[in-house]
DNA sequence: TCTGGGGTCCTAGGACCC
DNA sequence: TCTGGGGTCCTAGGACCC
C-alpha cells in the first residue's frame, strides 16, 4: 500500500505554526519579489482571494477582507518540510520525497489485516503534534490512487478526520467517479480538455477508455497513469532520485536595458548554482542560461532567449560557471530590449568525486579549496558575506520582501522566546 | 509601479552513422 | 522509369507537477 501525506496550505500553515495570532484567521503567502498569492489559509480561499492573484490588484481586498499577507520565507518553509518528513520515516522506512510539502511512502510487507485508517491518523496526529503542520493522509494500493484518497481526506475533513483508505473495489470505483478528470494527478489543462471532449468527465471514465485508443491519442504517462487508477501498480517509489538540473532565475524589481546589470545578476544565479551544486557534491557539464523581457507588457518588444555551453570538464566552481554564464549572456543580449528576468541552469550534473577525467582539460586544482573556503566562510558569517568581484558588492539589488517573518527555525536570533 | 520559481518526463524531427 | 533500411544521438517544444 502507498500513502500520500500531504501538508495542507504548506507555508501558511508554517507560518501559523509559529504565530498563533494568525491562528483561524486568513492568511496569504506572496511569490518571491512579493509578486502573487502562492499558499493561502482555508479561510483565505473562503473570502475568495484566488490562487496566483498578484498582489498590487488584491491589496485593497486583503485590507478589507482582514487577510494577512505574508512574503515567503524558503528557510523556515524548507526546514519544517524536513522536519515532517523524519517523522513520516518514523512510521515506514520507505519514502519518497516528492515536493515541498508532499511525500509518498509505501507499506512493504505489512500483514493483510492491518488497520491502515488507524496509521493514516496516527501519522497525521503526531505530524501535527510535533510540528503545528496539518496533513490530510490518502492510502491506496497504488501511487495515483493515494493521490485520489488524499483529495478525498483533504475534501472531507469532518467525516475522514484527515485520512482516507482504498481498499476495496466498491471504494475505488466510487472514488473515481467523484472525482473530476481534471483534478486527476498527470492529467492538466490540456489534457482534460482534450479528454472532456470525448465525454471523459472523471476519473472513472478515463479508466473506461480502450489501452489502445489511450497509447494511440496520448503518451505512455497516461497509460501508465491509467492501469495505476485501475489498480494495478505501475508507478514505483523512487526514493533517490538524482536531480537532474539545478535553476536560479529570477524577475527583477525592475527592466533592465543595458548589459552592466545583467551580468551582474547572471554571475548571482550562477553561483547560487554551483553553491547548491557544492551543496550536493555535484559538478555540471552544461551551463544554460536564460533572458526575458516582461510578458506582461504586451506593448514593448518581446525577447526570450537561452542558450547553452557544454564544458570541457565538469565543474562546480563559481568561478568558472559564472564566467560562462556571463560570456553565454553577452551572446545573447539584444540592445533595446527591456529585460525582466534572467536565469542559469546548470544540467549534465555528475558526482563530484567520482567522473571521468578529461585528458587534456580539467579544472584548476586551486579552485576546490577556493570554493570550500568561500563555502564554510559564509556559512559561518552568513549573508553572503564572500562574493565574486562582478557580483553586487554595494548590494544595491535586493529582492522585495517587505512582509517577512522572522527565520524561527534557521536562524539563533530569530528563535521564540518563551516567557 | 507592481504579475514566481523550480522541477520532471516524453515526443518529433533533424543530423548523423553504417 | 526506377533511388533502402536500420540505427543513435541531440534538441526544441510541449505537457505535466508542486
Amino acid at each position: 500500500m502507498f500513502a500520500l501525506v500531504d501538508c495542507n496550505n504548506f507555508y501558511a500553515s508554517c507560518e501559523r505554526a509559529f504565530n498563533p495570532d494568525l491562528q483561524g484567521k486568513p492568511v496569504a503567502i506572496l511569490s518571491n519579489n512579493d509578486g502573487c498569492v502562492i499558499s493561502r489559509s482555508d479561510e483565505a480561499k473562503a473570502v475568495g482571494l484566488p490562487m496566483g492573484a498578484p498582489i498590487f490588484k488584491w491589496e485593497s481586498f486583503c485590507k478589507t477582507n482582514g487577510i494577512h499577507v505574508l512574503s515567503s520565507n524558503y528557510p523556515l518553509y524548507g526546514d519544517m518540510s524536513s522536519r515532517v518528513m523524519s517523522i513520516l520515516k518514523q512510521f515506514t522506512p520507505d519514502v519518497e520525497l516528492y515536493s515541498i510539502d508532499e511525500s509518498f511512502a509505501e507499506f512493504r510487507d505489512f500483514k493483510d489485516d492491518f488497520d491502515y485508517n488507524d496509521y493514516g491518523l496516527q501519522i497525521r496526529k503526531r505530524i501535527l503534534k510535533w510540528t503545528g503542520i496539518p496533513t490530510s493522509v490518502g492510502i491506496a494500493p497504488t501511487k495515483a490512487l493515494s493521490k485520489v484518497a488524499n483529495k478525498i481526506a483533504r475534501k472531507f475533513p469532518k467525516e475522514t478526520k484527515g485520512a482516507y483508505v482504498i481498499d476495496s473495489e466498491e471504494k475505488r470505483t466510487k472514488a473515481l467517479k467523484w472525482i473530476k478528470i481534471e483534478d486527476v494527478w498527470g492529467i492538466g489543462r490540456r489534457l482534460s480538455k482534450r479528454l472532456k471532449q470525448k465525454g471523459c468527465k472523471t476519473a472513472y471514465d478515463f479508466t473506461q477508455l480502450s489501452n489502445d485508443w489511450v497509447k494511440q491519442n496520448f503518451s505512455v504517462i497516461e497509460s501508465r497513469l491509467k492501469r495505476d487508477l485501475e489498480g494495478i501498480p505501475t508507478l514505483v517509489l523512487d526514493e533517490h532520485r538524482d536531480r537532474k538540473m539545478i535553476a536560479t532565475t529570477r524577475s527583477f524589481e525592475y527592466t533592465y536595458s543595458d548589459i552592466d546589470n545583467i551580468k551582474e545578476r547572471i554571475s548571482t544565479f550562477a553561483s547560487s548554482c554551483a553553491e547548491k551544486l557544492r551543496k550536493q557534491n555535484s559538478s555540471c557539464y552544461v551551463v544554460i542560461v536564460t533572458l526575458s523581457s516582461d510578458r506582461h507588457k504586451k506593448d514593448s518588444e518581446q525577447h526570450r532567449v537561452s542558450t547553452s555551453i557544454n564544458l570541457s570538464y565538469p565543474t562546480n566552481s563559481s568561478l568558472i560557471i559564472a564566467n560562462y554564464a556571463i560570456g553565454a549572456a553577452m551572446s545573447i543580449f539584444k540592445e533595446g530590449i527591456k529585460y525582466k528576468r534572467a536565469g542559469v541552469i546548470v544540467t549534465g550534473l555528475v558526482p563530484t568525486d567520482n567522473y571521468q577525467l578529461n585528458m587534456f582539460h580539467n579544472e584548476d586544482p586551486k579552485h576546490k579549496p577556493l570554493m570550500d573556503s568561500i563555502d564554510s566562510l559564509n556559512a559561518k558569517y552568513g549573508d553572503y558575506k564572500i562574493k565574486l568581484g562582478n557580483q553586487d558588492l554595494e548590494r544595491t539589488w535586493k529582492m522585495r520582501q517587505e512582509r517577512l517573518s522572522p527565520r524561527y527555525t534557521t536562524n539563533i536570533n530569530d528563535i521564540i522566546v518563551v516567557r
